[in-house]
RNA sequence: GCGGGUGUGGUGAAAUUGGUAGACACGCUAGACUUAGGAUCUAGUGCUGUGAGGCUUGGGGGUUCGAGUCCCUCCACCCGCACCA
C-alpha cells in the first residue's frame, strides 16, 4: 500500500460532514476567535490556484486556534449582488439570480475540494432577501440618523427634530449646506416639505443632486474608487461627470474618527497609509480675498480660498478659481467673457482621461475680475484654470509663484510678475517649496520661521474676521445610488420629491423580476422600466456592490435571525473579527465603508465595538506565466493572401541587430514559394511589427518551446501558418502577469489536487514562499512537498508491513526533534510565516526517519501539530491511531523546554573586546573580569546540538540576565 | 512628484532582539537498486582556487569586537496616491 491521498482525502471529509465538525456552537465556555476572508464574488470563471492562497491561510490559523482551544468562528460566503453577472445578462438574457447560482454552486465545489473547514450552515449570501433585508434595514438606520458633530456619534433624526423646536440648529452646523441657519420660530414655520429638505442635509444616507462619475457603457455611476486613471476599474471604459440625483452616504462626518481609530489597528503600514492618504486630512486655514468692486447693499462679494501656506500670504500674486466655481460668470468682465466661456467649454469637453494624462500643461484664462489682498491691499488678477480642483478645499486658491510649482509654471507661462518671499531661497528658476527657513518682505511676519509665520497669519486673519483655522479632508461623501437591477433595492417610496422611508416592517423590499436589464428612462436603472413599481413611487436605483459587503461580517455571528440583522448577545460574543484575510485592492473601498457602518451601528446602540476588523492581514497574488507567441506583421510590404506568421521567440531577439523586414520577406518566401510578397526592394522601410500571442500554457513544454501539431489544430483549417526559426523549433517567450482567463494562462486548483491531493496543495501554496508575497505560480517545486507527505505517511506506515507505529519509548533525540518541531510550528502559525513551518515539519519527518523513528509517542504529538497544514492525512493518521474522536477536537501539543534548551554551559561570542576566534572554548565563566557575555543562537546549536539560552548577558562574572 | 515597500545562489526562499549567511525545497551532477524511471535511496551543489585559502546578502561609505539586519548616500524594481493648494 502506498500513500493513498485520494481515499484518504475521501474518507476525512467524509467522517468531518458525518459528525458535524465544523459546527460552532453558539454557546461555549471556551474563548472566542474570529478568523474571517474577504468572500468571493462568485466570478464564471471558476477558482484558479491564486484564489485559495489566503483562504489556505486563514484556514491553518483557525483549525490551529482550535486545537488551542478556542471556539474559532471561521465562516464563508458570497459577495453575489455586482455588475458582471448583469452584463453576462445583458447579452445573454440568462437572469443573474440564475449565474450567480450555478456559479456558487461551481465555487463550493472546487472549495470542498481543498478541505476547509468552514461551518457552511452560516454560509451568506448578500443577493439572498433574507439577507439583504437587514442591508436595507442598516440603510434605514442611516436615513435616520444625523452626526452630532460635538459629541462625534450619530444620533436619531427625531432627536434632531426637538432640538431644531427648541434652539434651530445653532448648535449643530448643517453639513450638507453650512449657510443653512434658523431659529426655533422659523422651524416650526417650515412646511413638512421643506423641513424633510433641511433633514435631508443632516441625514447619514441622503439624497442629493451632485456631480457624480457617470459611465455610459456600463449605464451607471461609479464610485470615486470605481474610477482609476480616467475609466471605469470595471471593463476600463471612459467616465464623464455628471449632475444626477443620487444616494449618498455622508462618510466624511467619519473622516476624523476613521482616521483616528487607525491607530488602533493591528494593520499594515501600508494600508493604514492609503486610508490615510484617502481621508488626506490637512491643516490650513480659510481667509477671504475681496474682490475690488464697488459695494452692493452695504456687503461686498469675497472668493473664500484653503491654504495650507499661510505663511505665503504675501507671496500671493493671484487668484485661481476652479473653471466650476460658482463665482466664474458673475466676476468675469464684458472683454474677458468670450475668452473665459471658450476656456470653460475646452475643460469640459475634456475627458478626465485626457485631463490626468496631461497634467504638466498649464492652461488657464483671465477673469478680468481683481481682489484686494488682505493686507496690503494690493490688487490681485483673478484666473481660471484646471489645476485648482473644484472638489477639494473651496475650488479656489490664492497663488504663491515662489511657493508652489504649479503657481510657478503659470505664473511663467502667463507672464504675472512674481513676488519673492524667500529672499536667497528663491532663485527665480524653481519654487521654493520646503516649509523651513526665513519669510521676508512680508510685514510683520518678515525674518520669521515658516511654521511660527503661518501660526501668526491665521491669528491675525481670525482677529480681523477674515479667515480661520481650518482643517480639511479629501475625503468625498460616498456615492450609493447605481442604475443597475442586480442590487438591493432602496426601502425608499416618494411623495413627489420627497422620499420617505418605508415602515421596517414591509422589509425585505425584493427585487421584482424584470424581463430586460437595459437602461431605463433619462438615465434610471432597469427598475424604472418596471410599471408597477413605478407606480408605487418606488426609488428606481439599487444600492452598490459594496452595500452588503459592508456588514456581511456580522451576519455571520447570527446568520437565520429573522428579527434582527444580528442579536446583541451574538455580537457581543464573537465582537470584532480578531483576524481578517484578504488582498490589498479593497484597501480604500470595502475596508473604509465596513468601518463606517460598524461606526454608525455602534453609535446607534446596536453593537459594542466601533471597528469591525481588529487585525489585517494582506496575501499577496498567485500570478500566472503567460507564454506568449509572437507573430509578424508587416508595414508597408504589399503581402497577398498572407497567412499568419509565426515566428520563434529566438529569431525575435535577433529583430533588432540584423533582421529586416526584407529578411523576413525572403524567409516567408523560402518556406512557401506559393506565397506573393509584395517589393521587396528599400528593405528597411518595411516595418516589422511584433504582436504577442498568448498560447494555452498547457501546449507550451518546460524549455518553452511550442507543440506545433496541437497549436496547428486548435487554428482555422483554411489557414495554413507559416512558422519560421532556425532550428525547426518554435519557442515562446514568458512573461509573469495577473492570472486570468483570456491570457490563457489559468492552473486551476481542481487539476493540481486531482494529481497531489489536497493536502499537498495547501502545503505547497503556504510553501511557496511569505503569505504577503505577490509571486508566479511554479507547479515544478510542488514534488518536493509531496515527497514530504509520502515520506511522513511512511513513518506510520510500512509499504509491506502497514501499519509500523510501536509503543516504545522516545529516547531523548526523538523528543528533542518533537518538541523544537513544535515549538517551531507554533511561533511561525502565530506570526503568520507558514512557509517556514512547512520547512521545519520537513526537517522534522527526515530526522524522525533516518533515526528509524516510528514510536507513538513522538508520532501522536507530531499528527496534531501538523493537522492545521495537511487536515485529511492527519486526519487519518490520527484516526488509524485509534482515536474515535476527530483531531481537531484534540489538543495542540505542548513542548517543554527541557528539550530545546539546556543552559548549562555557556558559548559566547565575544567577552570584553576579544572575538570568538581570539578565545578558547568553553570559557570559565567564573572570571572576574568577564563584564559582558552574548551568546550567539547558532553557535551555541553547533556546540550543545541546541540546547542553549539564546543570550546570557554577565555582569563583572555574575550572571544577571538569561533571555531563553 | 509624494508616500509605502523590496533588493540574499541557477530558482522559490531562510536567518525571531546585530552573533558561523544561504535552513528547507526546486533544479542540476554523480552513484545505488532497476527492463525502464517521471518510483525510492545515497553523496555533492554560493562564487573562486589543484590546494591551504580568498571572496560573497544591489553599489559606495559609516557605527560596532562583530552588520543581510542599525545609520548616511546612490542605483534598480514593485505597490499606492497623484494638479489635494
Amino acid at each position: 500500500m502506498e500513500y493513498d491521498f485520494d481515499s484518504i482525502e475521501k474518507d476525512a471529509r467524509a467522517k468531518w460532514q458525518k459528525d458535524n465538525v465544523y459546527e460552532v456552537p453558539e454557546k461555549s465556555s471556551k474563548p472566542k476567535f474570529y478568523i474571517l476572508d474577504m468572500f468571493p464574488y462568485p466570478s464564471g470563471a471558476g477558482l484558479h490556484v491564486g484564489h485559495p492562497l489566503g483562504y489556505i491561510a486563514s484556514d491553518i490559523f483557525a483549525r490551529y486556534k482550535r486545537l488551542k482551544g478556542y471556539n474559532v468562528l471561521h465562516p464563508m460566503g458570497f459577495d453575489a449582488f455586482g455588475l458582471p453577472a448583469e452584463q453576462y445578462a445583458l447579452e445573454t438574457g440568462q437572469h443573474p439570480a440564475i449565474t450567480t447560482k450555478t456559479n456558487i454552486a461551481r465555487y463550493r465545489e472546487q472549495l470542498d475540494k481543498i478541505g476547509f473547514c468552514y461551518d457552511w450552515k452560516r454560509e451568506v449570501r448578500t443577493s439572498d432577501p433574507k439577507y439583504y433585508k437587514w442591508t436595507q434595514w442598516i440603510f434605514l438606520q442611516l436615513f435616520d440618523s444625523w452626526m452630532d458633530r460635538s459629541q462625534q456619534k450619530a444620533r436619531r433624526i427625531a432627536e434632531l427634530v426637538s432640538i431644531f423646536e427648541q434652539e434651530g440648529n445653532v448648535n449643530h452646523v448643517c453639513p450638507g449646506d453650512e449657510m443653512i441657519s434658523f431659529d426655533a420660530s422659523a422651524w416650526k414655520g417650515y412646511s413638512v416639505q421643506e423641513q424633510r429638505r433641511v433633514l435631508m442635509q443632516y441625514r447619514l444616507a441622503f439624497l442629493d443632486y451632485a456631480v457624480v462619475w457617470w459611465c455610459e457603457a456600463l449605464g451607471t455611476v461609479l464610485a470615486n474608487d470605481e474610477v482609476v486613471n480616467g475609466v471605469s476599474e470595471r471593463g476600463g471604459h471612459p467616465v464623464e461627470k455628471k449632475q444626477m440625483r443620487q444616494w449618498f452616504l455622508r462618510i466624511t462626518e467619519y473622516a476624523e474618527r476613521l482616521l483616528k481609530s487607525l491607530e488602533t489597528l493591528e494593520w499594515s503600514d501600508a494600508m493604514k497609509e492609503m486610508q490615510r492618504n484617502w481621508i488626506g486630512k490637512s491643516y490650513g486655514a480659510e481667509v477671504d480675498f475681496y474682490l475690488d468692486e464697488a459695494a452692493v447693499n452695504g456687503t461686498k462679494r469675497f472668493i473664500k480660498i484653503f491654504t495650507t501656506r499661510a505663511d505665503t500670504i504675501f507671496g500671493a500674486d493671484f487668484m485661481v478659481l476652479a473653471p466650476e466655481h460658482e463665482l466664474v460668470s458673475s466676476i468675469t468682465t464684458a472683454e474677458q467673457r468670450t475668452v473665459v466661456e471658450d476656456y470653460v467649454t475646452y475643460v469640459k469637453s475634456r475627458s478626465e482621461r485626457e485631463r490626468m494624462t496631461e497634467v504638466k500643461q498649464v492652461s488657464g484664462a483671465f477673469t478680468g475680475a481683481y481682489v484686494l489682498h488682505p493686507f496690503t491691499g494690493k490688487q490681485m488678477p483673478v484666473w481660471i484654470s484646471e489645476y485648482v480642483l473644484s472638489g477639494y478645499g473651496t475650488g479656489a486658491i490664492m497663488a504663491v509663484p515662489c511657493g508652489d510649482d504649479r503657481d510657478h509654471a503659470f505664473a511663467k507661462h502667463f507672464h504675472i510678475p512674481i513676488s519673492n518671499i524667500f529672499g536667497e531661497l528663491y532663485d527665480g528658476e524653481k519654487a521654493y517649496t520646503e516649509k523651513a527657513g526665513r519669510i521676508q518682505k512680508s510685514s510683520f511676519i518678515s525674518m520669521m520661521e515658516i511654521p511660527q509665520a503661518a501660526e501668526k497669519v491665521i491669528d491675525m486673519l481670525e482677529d480681523l474676521q477674515i479667515g480661520k483655522r481650518k482643517v480639511n479632508y479629501k475625503l468625498r461623501d460616498a456615492g450609493f445610488s447605481r442604475q443597475r437591477y442586480w442590487g438591493e433595492p432602496f426601502p425608499i417610496k416618494y411623495e413627489g420629491e420627497t422620499p420617505y422611508a418605508i415602515d421596517a416592517k414591509e422589509l425585505p423590499v425584493i427585487l421584482p423580476h424584470v424581463e430586460s436589464y437595459k437602461p431605463g428612462p433619462e438615465g434610471q436603472g432597469p427598475l424604472a422600466n418596471i410599471p408597477e413599481w413605478m407606480a408605487e413611487h418606488r426609488e428606481t436605483n439599487t444600492m452598490p456592490g459594496y452595500a452588503g459587503s459592508s456588514w456581511y461580517f456580522l451576519r455571520y455571528m447570527d446568520p437565520h435571525n429573522e428579527h434582527e440583522f444580528a442579536s446583541r448577545a451574538a455580537t457581543d460574543y464573537w465582537k470584532q473579527v480578531d483576524i481578517y484575510i484578504g488582498g490589498t485592492e479593497h484597501a480604500v473601498g470595502h475596508l473604509l465603508y465596513s468601518r463606517m457602518w460598524t461606526k454608525a451601528l455602534y453609535d446607534l446602540g446596536y453593537i459594542g465595538f466601533d471597528e469591525p476588523f481588529k487585525k489585517l492581514v494582506n496575501q499577496g497574488m498567485i500570478q500566472g506565466v503567460s507564454k506568449i507567441l509572437w507573430t509578424v506583421g508587416l508595414k508597408g510590404a504589399e503581402v497577398n493572401h498572407v497567412p499568419a506568421i509565426y515566428i520563434s521567440y529566438d529569431l525575435c531577439k535577433e529583430f533588432g541587430k540584423s533582421l529586416f523586414g526584407a529578411d523576413i520577406l525572403k524567409m516567408i518566401q523560402q518556406r512557401n514559394p506559393t506565397l506573393i510578397v509584395g517589393p521587396m526592394e528599400g528593405s528597411k522601410e518595411i516595418e516589422i511589427i511584433l504582436n504577442p500571442y498568448r498560447v494555452d500554457i498547457n501546449i507550451v513544454d518546460k524549455n518553452d518551446l511550442l507543440d506545433i501539431n496541437e497549436f496547428s489544430k486548435q487554428l482555422d483549417i483554411n489557414k495554413v501558418p507559416v512558422f519560421l526559426s532556425n532550428d525547426n523549433t518554435i519557442r515562446c517567450s514568458s512573461e509573469v502577469e495577473k492570472m486570468s482567463k483570456s491570457k490563457r494562462n489559468v492552473i486551476n486548483p481542481d487539476d493540481i489536487v486531482a494529481q497531489y491531493g489536497a493536502d499537498t496543495f495547501r502545503m505547497y501554496e503556504m510553501f511557496l514562499g511569505p503569505i504577503d508575497v505577490s509571486k508566479p505560480w511554479d507547479t515544478k517545486g510542488i514534488e518536493g512537498v509531496h515527497r514530504f507527505i509520502k515520506k511522513m505517511w511512511r513513518l506510520y506506515n510500512d509499504e509491506q508491513k502497514g501499519w509500523i507505529v510501536s509503543d516504545e519509548a522516545a529516547t531523548d533525540a526523538e523528543l528533542r526533534i518533537l518538541h523544537k518541531t513544535i515549538k517551531k510550528t507554533e511561533e511561525d502559525i502565530e506570526r503568520f510565516a507558514f512557509n517556514t513551518a512547512v520547512s521545519s515539519f520537513m526537517i522534522c519527518v527526515n530526522e524522525l526517519s533516518s533515526l528509524n523513528c516510528h514510536k507513538l509517542a513522538v508520532l501522536e504529538p507530531l499528527a496534531v501539530c501538523i493537522a492545521a497544514f495537511a487536515p485529511h492525512t492527519a486526519e487519518e493518521l490520527w484516526h488509524s491511531l485509534g482515536h474515535k474522536d476527530s483531531v481537531l477536537n484534540a489538543a495542540f501539543p505542548t513542548w517543554e523546554q527541557q528539550y530545546v534548551t539546556d543552559n548549562s554551559k555557556v558559548y559566547p561570542v565575544a567577552v570584553n573586546g576579544k572575538t570568538r576566534a581570539e578565545m578558547e572554548f568553553p570559557l570559565d565563566m567564573e572570571q572576574a573580569d568577564i563584564e559582558k557575555v552574548i551568546l550567539a543562537d547558532a553557535t551555541i546549536q553547533k556546540y550543545m546540538e541546541g540546547k542553549a539560552p539564546k543570550k546570557v548577558i554577565f555582569v563583572k562574572g555574575k550572571m544577571i540576565n538569561v533571555v531563553v
